[in-house]
DNA sequence: TCTGATTAGAAACAATTGTTTGAACGCTAC
DNA sequence: GTAGCGTTCAAACAATTGTTTCTAATCAGA
């Protein structure tokens, strides 16, 4: 599919910045083709289409990521020899996955910022795409945390890995509006492992926070 | 401005709506207009345009939360007396709030929704016109947290709110999607009301968690 | 009932969207 | 050199967008 890599790398390049600051749909073929400089037919021809072009973008990330979280959930399986790994550890391994693609490949702020946008934008085939292109990975590490936390009930434990994620991509990804923010009212500049560091202890608390009282009969509405 | 309100009404309902579901970009006054059964013409008549529309739809929801929100606040602090309101006490008070509006508006799910789409969308307009017109409660509540948690540094407050609010939005924006998949892999309907209660020890944990270990001597990449 | 302002409606507007076309270019292999 | 291939390019495509215009309908107050 590509074969000239600096027209197909200056697309995905400029796209990913384009829809990490706008979103998908206000984001133009033209937006990006005029920015880096490349002629509108080309992302059909390179791509197929715009969103086989957004999937593409998802791609140069979460590839190098699924693979270098599945390497050291391995290292960390073997280093416990099949017995249970705690669940610090494996918060911690994951983290280090994270913060290690946009080192080799572009910014974490970018990363982040697209993972925020491929659950909040509607975008059905994004879901999809990445649900069945990465799924496997996150079973995987939900397996692990399952046997860490036994004391939680399934559904408990789900919906708290889910809150943790909502707390690391909406921060991670609206990080530079709350940067201004939180620079401007303490005069401290924080760095994205700064960030990291004060979330690792609110994570571990929050997972392992008391069970919630049971819901009395389930009168609802709305 | 609007007189005949079924039009008007009819309108609103409908765009939130749709906005919910799809996002402002991908939704066209075409859509609203032909499922509200109303003249396309009508909605540059009765709100000028469709960014007037989209913060219209957001006053009809945030304009009773802070109301609610105020006064409850002043119940609050009228019942303590000028002394400190426990963190448990103001969280609680800020949940019923949002969960009030929905019950003589909508959809609790459609204004949710639309509180993380005011995030994640670019919309620069909305975030403006959110910040300006009802930054002065948010302010007002995070002094009464600072009160009632002297022992956090600043800095680490605002960053635990705000994790705490990446968590809230991010999970009750993106509830249906995370509802499928709870449902596929637990067979469980989640209600709006069952989710809060879940979130609800998370997030006191979460803001007494301990403090995080100071970074040392700041090495520092990325 | 007539008058005057407000709302509804059909049609057209210009601008922008993603996509397709077909000719021109640059290259390697024969 | 030239045939064949992959790539670039300008132009056009049809569809959809938000907005405007102008006419018809509606309704109140005299």
């Amino acid at each position: 599919m590509a074969q000239h890599p600096d027209t197909v790398t200056r697309i995905l390049d400029t796209a990913e910045v384009l829809f990490a600051e706008r979103g998908f749909a206000e984001t133009s073929l033209r937006n990006i083709t005029s920015k880096a400089r490349v002629n509108l037919a080309a992302v059909n021809y390179h791509f197929g289409s715009k969103k086989s072009l957004i999937q593409a973008v998802f791609a140069r990330y979460l590839d190098p990521f699924t693979v270098r979280f599945h390497t050291a959930l391995d290292e960390l399986e073997a280093r416990h020899e099949g017995g249970v790994i705690p669940l610090e550890e494996l918060l911690e391994t994951m983290a280090r996955s994270v913060l290690e693609v946009p080192a080799e490949r572009h910014s974490l702020k970018v990363f982040m910022r697209l993972l925020g946008l491929a659950y909040s934008q509607a975008q059905g085939h994004l879901r999809r795409y990445i649900q069945e292109q990465y799924g496997s990975v996150f079973t995987r590490f939900t397996e692990l945390v399952r046997r860490a936390t036994p004391e939680l009930p399934d559904a408990e434990r789900f919906w708290r890995l889910h809150f943790m994620l909502g707390t690391v991509i909406f921060t991670l990804s609206g990080l530079d509006a709350l940067r201004d923010i939180a620079e401007k009212d303490y005069g401290e500049h924080v760095s994205v492992r700064d960030l990291v560091r004060r979330l690792r202890p609110v994570v571990v608390a929050a997972m392992n926070a008391p069970l919630p009282e049971p819901l009395p009969a389930q009168r609802e509405a709305g």
